[in-house]
Order: structure tokens, then C-alpha cells, then sequence
DNA sequence: TATTTTTGTTCAATCGATTGAACAGACAGC
DNA sequence: GCTGTCTGTTCAATCGATTGAACAAAAATA
């Protein structure tokens, strides 16, 4: 009358049978009759049998588990991709286990060494932008545990990776702009030495050209992005006179941000200034007039990162082979650049 | 020159010792020598030996692994709470596995069932509210597994709870209020039947009880609590003539809605009506005029779930003491109720 | 020197499930 | 009746680490 967990070996001895019998009644074993499965089924149910994955992991060097690496699951987007990986994985059986690098590097090895030794299937991850070496993304790969990542990635060919298509995003942005009537176009840009930022800019450079708008390089500030460095731009801008009719920031913070300070001056939004941010933040839609944005699809990202996952640990021992892919962006049109 | 990966056995080979010295060596036992100690650790580190966490929790019937199971992670609240129990657990050397109910009993119990069969030292959970029946968590408990509930939990008192002050953070918003001179201040209550909601409205009342101003009934109006339930409470009680000079809703949503009726109908915010919300969502700090809220602390929610969690861990085998916490909740007060 | 204690290590079982090989019985074909 | 194929099951090893008991050698005590 032990509150022991009930075992195979429990279900064997009941039924006098062998453990392995129990066993591969359990997995549906084709050798196993018809009989016997039921019997099993009946008695496991009975003594309320409940499986122990760990064991099952360890004798098949498979743990259905996932690790998954984010800078901070509080940041709304990786949220999303969390939640995106995860109602993919589900389905298959394979559960999820997260860690966060608060953007530190080390946290960041920490946790890749943690989750290997927990034996995951594969790992999910979005690098912190403190991680300049890679000798941990290396060290999966020499384990031969599948490896994906997204959003912030080193450019290499040797990693499958899930990112967005920037400079569409910000071709879409530009272009709607223009549609809107807009001429002179202020670009908030990230640090662009950083690859996204940079393709943002293209975007925004390759659109004007296409108008024949002449593109001038002071229209081009580049910031931390943040809500200050929006109001700062704004301020020098219009210090500048550059006589802006519109603002495409490559934040949404920085948008708000040039939307604060143009409202601040008495500059009416999107009447004169119409603004564009990026990245679809949760706040978007709340602020007034509301902010017209980048969709990132973070769920479809995640989604589409836990599938090529998936395929690799498929496809275990074979040679990996290595994919990217570039989702759309999605261009979100709220009041802040509609004018018609 | 196999690819395989180190095990214990292999150092063992290397330094002809039996495993169970490697093993001991490597858990500092204390009958094994310093010199074998360090040779053990020299040839680990030489051979890259990485333990293999499932074949010890296996053995020792600890996984270090912690479930949590929440409604979604892509809810701020949430991930806060996920954040908090994260940083905590991670101290203490064990890993979370996180699985979302998406607000169906029906998927909360698959996950349980996930979680326990996959080992977890214990489970922290937060109820999808269409949860009405207990067996699932009966079940945790019957095989002895810890088990914290937080922000959404069933009155029970078996069970270790961690939920805010929901009653105290009304009575903050209020008295806030009345203060700022306020004295027809309309509550949008959430539905009635619900603890927190019936809390947040005691809260309420009682501050008018007080300050001795007359409770009206028709100032209490219960409601879904979104944007659109904000917006049609506010309609309402402009159509009744109420008089209001305030608004204290028990959502951020519905304040929001109230404050977007305003302005609609040119009444200005704070200084004809001013608005006080509830749970500080991250538009907050982004709406026109900024919300004043009450703060749910989901941080340290989550640490503090996580803290009554691992004592239960820690004391295995003992009877499990049920503990509650009530947390404070922290009055945040923005632009919207600020009229000094 | 004999005896006890301490120290360092090995032995063997164990955690719970899986799996290929082995095996016995049933049945079919010739 | 002999050989051969199927079926259904058991055997035994295995995944990798842990752990109490056992044991031999060294050190301490008498």
C-alpha cells in the first residue's frame, strides 16, 4: 500500500507479465496482441500509471524538450515568438524550457550550458546584444543539438535563422509616406553599423530614389532610438529647419517620441508631420493620434523558428541542413500617417 | 575517436578509477581524496565532460525543473510573473518549463498532466479563468508534488497562495481621488461574483464611508472591464446626468475607454474628470493624458511564488505547510489624476 | 604487535523505461 | 512428420549517474 508512483514493472506484476511486454503494449508494439494491450491499457488506467519522461528520455537520448533563449520575456516581442514556438511544439509533444540573458552575454552561456545539460532536443534563441563571440553557439553545434535562431543573429551560413525582412518593412513605410504626399521625410535611424538598421535605411534611401525625391543626408539621424532621442531629433530637425513633412523612425519609441515633441511645439500630427515607427509595440494603438507601424509578427517568427527546429531534431544524425528565412513585415496604418 | 559525448564512466577509464569515484569526486564527497578530486576535474575539463542532468534526476528523483502554467505569456502581467519566478528559481541552480492554458481548463489540465509526467520538483500556476473543477490540482497534490497558485486562485486553503491586496489597492486609487478634491467618483467595477472585482469594490466604498460621502448605487458599474465597456460606461453615466468628477476603473482598458469618451466629448482629463486605472498595463505611461494606475508588482509576485515554492521543495517528505501572501499593491499616479 | 579507526576506493544495485535478440508455441506448406 | 514462417512474449543489456555497503590499506591507538 505504498504512495509510490505506479512503474511498468507495477502493470507487469499485476498482469504477470514482463516489463518490456508492458512497455511495448504502451508504444503500441505491432508484436504485441490485441489482448494484451488492452489488458494493459485497463490495468495502467487502474493503478492510475503515469510515465516517467525522464526515464523514457534517457534510454532514448530524446527528451522532448526545448530550450528556448530570450533577452527578457517581459519585452512583448519575444513573448510573441515564445508563444508562436510554443503552440508548434505542443502539438508535437515537446514542452518548452525558457531562460532569459537580460541582454548579458554570459547569462547568455550560462543558460546554453544549463539547457544542454538538460538534455534538450534543440535550442531556440535571439542573441543579447552583448554577444559578440560565439563559441557557445559553437559548442551546440559541435554536440549536434539543432540550433535556431531569430531576430538578432550573427551573419553566418552555418545557422538556421527566423528574421524579419527590414528593408521591405521599411520600403512599405517609405512608400506610404509618399503616397500619403510626403516629400520630405525625416528617418529616425538604429545604430547603423547593426545589420537591420541598416536595411531599414536602405529602404528608406532606394524609395525616395524611386520618387526622384533627392536624398538629402541630414534627413538621415541615426540614435539609440529610444523615446528621448526621438524628441531630440525632432528638436534638431526643426532647429535645422529642414521643413520635414513626415517622420519614419525605426522604433516605435522613437516615433512616440517625435510624436511628443512635434505635439509639443504645436505641429499637428499626421497634418503636417505624419509618423511611421516600427515594431508594432503593444502601446501603438493607445497613443493619440495612434501610431502607425512596422508589423514584426513575432507568434508567425516563432512559429516558423520552432518548425525548422523541429525538422532538425527530425532529421537527427543526418547532415543539418541550414535555412533562413525572412518573413514579411506588415505595415499597421493607424491615424498618425493617414491623411486622406 | 567516436563524436559521443564524456561521460562519467569515460573519466574514469582515462584515470583508471571506478566511476563511483568520478562521481563522488565530482559532488565534493568527502571520503574521496584532494588529489584524486583534482585530477578527476583536470580530465573533466580535458575531455569536456558535460553531466547529463536526466540520468541524475533519474537516480535522485529530483529534476530541478520547475512548471509553470499561464493563461499566456504574451499578457505583460504574466510574463512579469514568469520574470520573477525565473530569476529566483535560476539562484538555486533549477531551470522552468513554461506552458500556457490559453485560458482553457481543458489545456491547463493537458499541461499538467505534461508537466507531472515530465518530473517537475513542483508547479506554479495561475487558473484559466473558465477552471471551475479541482482534480487536476487534487492531482498534484495527491503525489505529493509543491504547488503555488498566483493572481488566480480558487479559496481554498490547502493550497499556498500569492495574490495583491486587491481591497487595499482600490482604497489607494480612491482616497487618491477624493484628495485631489473629487467627490462623484464612478467606479467601473469588473463582475461581482468575482473576489478581486468585489474587493476592489468594498475598496471603493468604504473610502467614500470615510469621507463621509453618500454612497450612490448607481455609481458602481460592473462590466467586462475592456476598452469598449469603458467607453460605454462613460456614455451611460453622461446620459444619466451623474454629475461625476472622477472615474475609478478596476481595468487599465476601461479606463482608457472612459478617458477616450471624454475627450470625445470635450471633457477634459484630469482637470473636469480625472481617471484612475487598475493593474498598470504598458500603455500607461503612453496614453494622452498618462494613467494613473494601480500597480500589480507581477514581478515580485512571481518571486514570491517561486520562494514558497522551493521551501516546499526543500522540505520534501515533510507535511507541506499552505502559506498566503498578500501582496501590496502600489498606487502610480500619472497625469491623468494629477490636478495640483 | 594486535586492534581499532580513518581514509580512499570499488562493487553492485538502482532510478524507470526501452529495445534487439532469443525463444517457444501455433500454424502452414510440402 | 519435417521444415519454415509468424506471433507473442521474455531476457538481458542499456541510457548515465548516484549511493550505501563492503573492503583494503594506511594511520592511530593501546
Amino acid at each position: 500500500m505504498k504512495n509510490k508512483k505506479t512503474t511498468i514493472s507495477d502493470i507487469a506484476k499485476a498482469l504477470n507479465l514482463s516489463p518490456s511486454a508492458v512497455s511495448k503494449a504502451l508504444n503500441h508494439h505491432p508484436r504485441i496482441s490485441k489482448a494484451t494491450k488492452e489488458a494493459v491499457q485497463r490495468m495502467a488506467a487502474e493503478l492510475q500509471y503515469e510515465p516517467n519522461h525522464l526515464a523514457a528520455a534517457l534510454r532514448k537520448g530524446k527528451s522532448h524538450l526545448i530550450g528556448i533563449i530570450v533577452p527578457a520575456i517581459d519585452i512583448n516581442f519575444f513573448a510573441s515568438v515564445v508563444k508562436g514556438i510554443e503552440s508548434i511544439i505542443n502539438q508535437e509533444g515537446y514542452n518548452a524550457i525558457i531562460t532569459q540573458s537580460d541582454d548579458l552575454a554570459e547569462k547568455e552561456i550560462r543558460n546554453i550550458d544549463a539547457l544542454l545539460n538538460t538534455q534538450v532536443d534543440g535550442i531556440i534563441c535571439s542573441l543579447a546584444n552583448t554577444t559578440s563571440e560565439y563559441d557557445h553557439l559553437e559548442k551546440i553545434m559541435s554536440k549536434e543539438v539543432p540550433l535556431v535562431l531569430f531576430d538578432r543573429t550573427p551573419g553566418r551560413a552555418d545557422i538556421s535563422t527566423v528574421v524579419i525582412d527590414d528593408y521591405q518593412g521599411a520600403v512599405s513605410a517609405t512608400e506610404h509616406l509618399v503616397e500619403e504626399g510626403c516629400q520630405t521625410i525625416l528617418h529616425l535611424a538604429g545604430p547603423l553599423e547593426t545589420l537591420p538598421y541598416r536595411l531599414r535605411a536602405e529602404g528608406y534611401q532606394d524609395v525616395l530614389k524611386k520618387h526622384n525625391i533627392p536624398f538629402r543626408s541630414e534627413l538621415i539621424m541615426p540614435s539609440g532610438l529610444t523615446q528621448t532621442d526621438g524628441i531630440n531629433c525632432i528638436k534638431k530637425a526643426l532647429n535645422l529647419n529642414l521643413a520635414i513633412d513626415a517622420v519614419f523612425a525605426a522604433s516605435d519609441h522613437a516615433a512616440l517620441g517625435a510624436m511628443r515633441e512635434l505635439a509639443e511645439r504645436g505641429i499637428k500630427v499626421p497634418e503636417e508631420v505624419a509618423v511611421v515607427g516600427f515594431s508594432n509595440e503593444g502601446f501603438g494603438p493607445f497613443v493619440e493620434p495612434s501610431l502607425s507601424t512596422v508589423d514584426q509578427h513575432g507568434t508567425q517568427m516563432g512559429e516558423w523558428a520552432a518548425k525548422l527546429l523541429l525538422k532538425q531534431c527530425e532529421n537527427k544524425g543526418k547532415k543539418i541542413k541550414y535555412e533562413k528565412v525572412v518573413l514579411p513585415t506588415d505595415l499597421i496604418v493607424r491615424s498618425s500617417s493617414r491623411r486622406k
